[in-house]
DNA sequence: CCTGAATATTTCAAGCTTGAAGTATCGCCC
DNA sequence: GGGCGATACTTCAAGCTTGAAATATTCAGG
């Protein structure tokens, strides 16, 4: 491999910022491809379908197509698609939603319930494996940093 | 929307890094969707195409097909559709490696480093822009901490 | 030389993702 | 009650992504 061309010695802050966010990238990628490929190894499936799953397992009564794009934060044409692969599996039913001909409420099923408590309980794991360099201080301060920086609060002490 | 089920109240370490990675995760989905759309509406083009010329743009001397999957962490069947398309957009070259008939050496024309200039000086602005929350002291904290979760390091003071 | 393992790359099918366009339904307002 | 903008969802084309299979070439022994 060739040598790259070296970056200069006085690094401004926007370059300083731009390696926190390549390096950010490059962990967070790391660990869900980490993560996708366990779902597809151990239990058949993907990180898409585990995340609709996810979804409509925190709400008893089911989920709306839009609610789902809404909490996942994707597309509608997304979700169809994906809806219509777990459906076909048995993991999910489309129910239709009394005085609104246009919406359906996503539910799953028994198998659906069943078969999401063993994949969260590895995601769970794997994640806690993962990140097992952060003990509960650390935990908090980075909820606490990550909440910064979505808000762009100042960076303070 | 109905309401979700709450979380237990006493929350096991394991739960506060799963809130981790969950916030971690869309704190860079959504920057990273904010360059996508910046890009796509702003330059007409898409982050892996971006990617792939800024790998290029740190070898002044070209890169292999399997060197740029290598940087990029993606497959090398990936590569070959984006150098294709960035190719047909006249951005880049494909040349013959003497001595390998297998290889190819991929080089960025000089249409294709005018237009990755501009694209690299707007990325480190948004990227500037986005992480202002950032001084140099917490930048330099967080890019530590990225090293410890990357090599599983314990959290130490 | 020849053969076979290793290497470099492309091709392929399947799935994810998007934004835009299309279909159906709802609900407001006159 | 008839229109008509808003809402819920699906369809579609294009692009990204992968792992596996296919192709071509190199290289190391024998």
């Amino acid at each position: 491999m060739p040598q790259p061309v070296p970056h200069t010695p006085a690094e401004p802050l926007s370059k300083l910022r731009l390696r926190v966010w390549l390096k950010l990238l490059r962990a967070t990628n790391a660990l869900q491809d980490e993560i996708r490929r366990r779902l597809r190894e151990d239990h058949h499936t993907t990180l898409p379908r585990f995340d609709v799953m996810a979804a409509i397992d925190r709400y008893p009564d089911g989920l709306k197509m839009s609610e789902i794009s809404g909490l996942l934060r994707v597309s509608n044409g997304n979700v169809t698609g994906i809806v219509d692969r777990l459906a076909e599996e048995g993991l999910l039913v489309r129910e239709a939603v009394p005085g609104d001909r246009r919406a359906q409420r996503v539910r799953l099923t028994e198998a659906g319930r069943a078969v999401f408590a063993g994949l969260a309980a590895a995601h769970e794991t794997w994640i806690d494996t993962a990140l097992s360099a952060l003990d509960a201080d650390g935990a908090e301060r980075m909820l606490r940093r990550l909440d910064m920086l979505a808000t762009g609060a100042k960076d303070a002490e």
